[in-house]
DNA sequence: ACCTGAACACCGTTCAAGT
DNA sequence: ACCTGAACACCGTTCAAGT
């Protein structure tokens, strides 16, 4: 499919060139991104995979961010939001919600960073939303918090993916993951006296324990923490 | 002084052209970026800054992940570690150093982004880590929940950061906050039942407060949250 | 209204050749 | 050893012109 790819296509190897739609972009950039990554996902690549150019996709797409939020929420469809209607304690189908919400982002890297500058907006992004308030608010937490909670949580396991995501794929990226625990284990017991003490206990733990323990925290630190008073006026972020 | 650097420069007008360094690259680099944004610390644009060709960047510098990396380690000689040693309840002085160093992110945007794909590893990096862990210390944090928690403190903070930061500067950035807010308030009683009834609240709170509630969310969260037993072996990160 | 060719203004990285 | 010219293989986005 790829070497295919590399070879002119002539018109009539395609006869029936569908129509441009929104839709049919967003579902090819999926495709490239399935096959080729997130970063061979560009407006000349795609242009190319749609046999026009690069121009006529701006009649649909605003920019590369927007194409790329767009695939977003298209694979936010497959996170499992009936882990939250399950049995059993309302923390512990929050964690399988978000865990389900991680490892979509976790298969496809380097779609948790762009989702942190890009925020989505959604139909898909909405239902998680809703499904995490929906659980807090089964758990008793207060509106006022359960708002600022959500927004928490999600940061936490978008965050995370996009950290943790590059590790795999990029060849740079082991590298620098490398170059931290050298340093982290050579550290001087002079200036850097607590690293030096911790040692591998820095880098104890496997990735998901490590994450089931920051959501177990992040549940924690919510319940135990009230929002200020003057929480009233609709406010924006600085 | 933007002006003066597209003009073609002649050797006379530079005639004492530093040697290259590893070290004048990245001064250079903080130079470009503190005048022009960190999306036009290229290598190309940098070697002209420097009246050499890209190439030669290459015997110093392995990749553009490594320069922006060096970059951010530079600025964090900036972060207020004094807060950490001064008066008062250890939570406080480590919400001091932690929003110090969250003020250094925002000052230069698009660099916290970069700091969630190439780790840092540098020596202000360090010495952020070690005053971290010497504040959960003298909290009393068990060291195995210290190690982990110092994480949980620095990617809520980087991440915080790379989400906002953003907003300031990118023109498409605040046009997608826009398009959030204005679906969160638009949501459809019937599908989001919970998103429909916060409205406002979701979007409650100036920055400083959210971010000052969720760093005390986080700390309450690991002191809360034991870590599990299984934490012996060296255990790599999945 | 929708689509596009062509252009503008860039990128990172490599490599053979020079000093 | 260090430096570089030149090339390879790309980018996003705009705009005037076409249908």
């Amino acid at each position: 499919m790829r070497a295919d790819a590399k070879e002119p296509r002539s018109r009539r190897e395609r006869p029936a060139k569908p129509a441009l739609t929104r839709a049919g972009i967003v579902a090819a950039a999926v495709e490239v991104m399935r096959s080729e990554g997130l970063e061979r996902v560009t407006m000349r690549r795609l242009a190319q995979e749609l046999d026009t150019g690069p121009a006529s996709l701006y009649v649909y797409v605003a920019n590369t961010a927007e194409l790329h939020a767009a695939i977003l929420d298209e694979l936010l469809g497959a996170v499992d939001l009936s882990a939250g209607r399950a049995g059993g304690d309302w923390r512990d189908r929050l964690l399988g919600v978000l865990t389900s919400y991680i490892e979509v982002l976790f298969e496809h890297p380097a779609l948790a960073r762009s989702a942190l500058v890009a925020r989505p907006s959604g139909d898909h992004y909405l239902d998680l939303v809703e499904a995490v308030l929906a659980l807090l608010a089964e758990g008793g937490v207060a509106p006022a918090r359960a708002a600022w909670g959500v927004d928490l949580l999600l940061l936490f396991a978008t965050s995370t993916a996009a950290e943790q995501s590059t590790r795999d794929q990029d060849a740079g990226a082991q590298d620098d993951w490398d170059a931290l625990t050298g340093v982290l284990r050579a550290a001087s017991a002079d200036r850097h006296p607590h690293i030096a003490a911790l040692g591998d206990t820095l880098l104890s733990g496997t990735g998901p324990a490590r994450l089931t323990w920051g959501f177990q925290a992040l549940i924690s630190g919510l319940l135990a923490t009230p929002v200020p008073d003057t929480t009233g006026p609709p406010g924006r972020r600085s």
